[in-house]
DNA sequence: TTGTTTTTGTGACGTATATCACACGATTTT
DNA sequence: AAAATCGTGTGATATACGTCACAAAAACAA
């Protein structure tokens, strides 16, 4: 999120926090539902962003280490329910910020309000691209599309390909496709002996993240965009 | 949309229209992937808003009547392509309004900034939600969904329940829900045998709003979010 | 009116994917 | 080292849903 906005600007919006939070890993920093005025800003650890379905199962959205912007951006709305879930992934401290210190600032200080707005709106368009992604291109989409964003937001280049370097289990990226476990292992197999991916003991290679591109037409897209975070 | 934005600075928003578009029916006002840094105020006729899908099937989210805001809320983004289909299902006429003059606008005018940042932050809350419907109901939950949200925008309350004062085909209401026709049709007829539709010629009444909320977990949500506008 | 188009209804069938069951290896705990 | 837990792999089966085919009904046009 930070990359959206300058510097100067998000030293700014961290001096309007009241105040740090420490959440232990598995606690909820927020849920949906609740009633929240209140965003953060990530110092340290790692948040899981989600939603739960009707049948009690997870949706996870986002993944969200240091200076992510996590909680709603919701400002200037009454009714200031959580969309989400945030979740500590490990012992993490944030920084908390009220929605109206916000408004406040945005309109006392027209270089920061522009910023904020543009941080906004990118914002939205990032959740949007993941939304598609699940609704317009189904389940395989939806897996492909969360490997191309933990390329980008994870991935090391080696040699042999795109290393995601991050300890995730099917499982996860089940939550992460709105799929089950088995269909993503059986994805992921036929993908492997496609020649596609590849596997390093448990994390994954990608060797042509062209072809999950052109699956889900995300050409063009910026890598500032399609990411995970 | 207008529902949000007080009768001044509505109007206020309309003074920045720089011109008034006519538009046949059946014609795009905007379409998706398409650079463009306008928006558009409804005067007369009626718009849907869509994405199409990889295998060209068209996903319909919104509809709108005279005052919806349509193009995109994406102010202050520099990458400003439109994320939606518009076309024109009436011949009807717009204002079209620059982002940039909103801008200007918005840092000029603290007033009007506050009920516009309020109307973009609703009208993304509207999104999420339907895609939240798409996404965590399934195909079910988008036609339930749908259903609802037409009552909401077009629901005529008889002593007979809510008739949806609106002419829809089958395949339109599978174009919301990304589902088939054959699907919708099957559907709707275990709603109508189950007794909580019926039909009034091609019209659909509703006679438990209450039945469809309850299987999308769609409890307290105000009928200014849950609408197909 | 008659013919044409649009919309709806429904059976048959195929595919995608969820679920269940269980095995196996790897890792962690005792 | 043994036991327990966790992650992965894979077949069998069930279910949801899309597609195809076609018929009937309704709406519309000539």
């Amino acid at each position: 999120m930070s990359q959206f906005i300058s510097k100067k600007n998000f030293e700014q919006l961290k001096k309007l926090a009241y105040k740090t939070i420490k959440v232990k890993k598995g606690m909820f920093l927020f849920q949906e539902g609740q009633i929240g005025e209140n965003f953060f800003v990530v110092l340290s650890g790692k948040f899981q962003i989600s939603k739960f379905s009707g049948d009690g199962k997870e949706l996870c959205l986002r993944l969200c280490g240091p200076n992510a912007v996590i909680g709603e951006l919701m400002i200037f709305s009454d009714n200031g329910r959580y969309l989400f879930n945030g979740r500590a992934l490990e012992d993490s401290e944030v920084l908390a910020i009220k929605n109206e210190d916000i408004e406040k600032e945005l309109l006392a200080n027209s270089e920061f309000a522009v910023e904020f707005l543009k941080m906004m709106t990118d914002h939205f368009r990032k959740q949007h691209t993941k939304f598609r992604d699940l609704v317009l291109y189904g389940k395989k989409g939806a897996l492909y599309s969360t490997l191309i964003r933990m390329a980008n937001s994870y991935g090391v280049q080696t040699k042999d390909g795109i290393l995601l370097d991050v300890p995730v289990t099917h499982q996860d990226l089940a939550n992460f496709s709105s799929t089950s476990r088995e269909s993503v292992n059986r994805e992921l197999n036929t993908l492997k002996s496609k020649g596609i991916i590849s596997f390093k003991g448990r994390k994954i290679i990608i060797h042509s993240l062209d072809y999950l591109k052109k699956q889900i037409n995300c050409e063009g897209c910026p890598s500032s965009y399609c990411n995970i975070e």
